[in-house]
DNA sequence: TCTAGCAATTTTGGATCCAATATGCAATAT
DNA sequence: ATATTGCATATTGGATCCAAAATTGCTAGA
């Protein structure tokens, strides 16, 4: 009967495209996740308050969802709250943008040196259509989504979803201020001729050589922002 | 008058010893630390259901800030939560755990390499004091803030405070099965001989031997790790 | 005119209450 | 006898309500 039972199961599950219900968004989960979009995207400021009240009334919801997203954020780095004060949009100094590139420059070499001998031709296409998308953009509204895709597609096989959590972190937090520095500069331009190298390296099976264009990609981003972008981070609000 | 009145708050500071009032911990907080503090320390096992209510009981406080601390909790990995299941405490796989330590394997080399040339003798003598604690320590459950206090000393100096918070988290979700190992080998003999070897260079300021031994530090609290507990991790309770 | 002090408003933190869902158990049908 | 269904209880997600603290605006006084 337990054969039985799967039978029967599987078979609905094929008619009915079932989802895992027990996994739908919660009205927290989708007030976090737009609250950190709109903070990665630089929509709202750094230093912005953030009223609970009326992101509770722009979602037709109570405070207390916007209250648990706001502790995630927090948990994040995104959010900084001050009790009976009220939370507002966390900024980066010159600094803190600075640690988290040396962070990039720690990771991302060895998960990229780790992910080339694991691709699948299949992971090869994605990554190059990821940059294709990328190279072609001209929506720098954009660019940040294009840009963790290639991300994803490059990083994946690695197997390291540790890593690539941490990294994530690292890039919700400086992504405001790569974006701004992609259209200051030729970066866009630069970034999409690296990653077409690093792509390339991959392709070729040429783990090192990935690992240290991944890092002289970084390298360079970090020192055209220092360079590029001093009151850039003037309203830290720390 | 902006002087005049920065001056007798720094009086007053100095006088009262005051903290900042506006962060003392809210409810919420403090359920956050001791739930944290609880399945760090292993004292709540892996996979083991968080009751809200029950939770709630414990504090004499309503649901509301337990459920806070739990949306802090899923956000740092240490719980899982699953809609109208509930929380549980998140565990770690070999592979997960392994790669954690490859994590550290990559910062705390670099960090220790960083802090060294900016320790102050101060730096280095509470180092030396957190390290003989460490080693004098017979008690296995004030071992995890006892080598806290040690990393700490040695790489707050390196003024790397992005790297120091996500360290705290690789350290936060290994740190029961760190302790673990260490009662079941010859660990605490081993990391106290390595520790005054990592604390002897730094007191020479030969930060690339210091950032070596750290790196040996780890590659053998890793290899020990996989040797001696393939069943440790056993519930881990995805 | 400027500033200290006080009341009114706003905003947050938390408690209580209600609805939606899950879980365990008994009853029933095959 | 076993598997399915219906019901009671337990548990979570969210809304509403209340108290504490912060902020704002006003008034009085120098």
């Amino acid at each position: 009967m337990q054969y039985h039972k799967r039978r029967i199961k599987r078979t609905l599950a094929v008619q009915l495209d079932a989802v895992d219900i027990s996994r739908t968004a919660s009205a927290s989960s989708v007030i976090y996740e737009a609250l950190r979009r709109a903070i990665i995207e630089g929509r709202i400021a750094a230093g912005a308050p953030l009223r609970q009240d009326e992101i509770a009334r722009q979602f037709n919801a109570s405070r207390i969802p916007v209250r648990e997203a706001l502790m995630r954020l927090e948990e994040l780095g995104l959010v900084r709250t001050q009790r009976y004060k009220g939370s507002v949009v966390a900024g980066l100094s010159a600094d803190e943008a600075a640690e988290i590139f040396d962070f990039r420059l720690l990771i991302e070499p060895e998960v990229m040196r780790r992910a080339v001998p694991r691709m699948t031709p299949s992971d090869l296409s994605a990554a190059r259509g990821a940059c294709e998308a990328f190279a072609a953009s001209k929506d720098p509204m954009q660019w940040g989504d294009l840009n963790r895709a290639l991300h994803a597609a490059l990083y994946q096989p690695s197997a390291l979803p540790y890593h690539l959590e941490m990294l994530g972190n690292a890039m919700d937090r400086i992504d405001r201020y790569l974006r701004a520095q992609l259209l200051m500069s030729d970066g866009m331009a630069r970034a999409s001729a690296e990653h077409a190298g690093i792509l390339a390296a991959c392709e070729a099976g040429d783990a090192p050589r990935a690992a240290e264009l991944v890092h002289a990609h970084i390298a360079g981003a970090r020192a055209s922002f220092l360079e590029h972008l001093p009151g850039l981070v003037a309203g830290a609000a720390r």
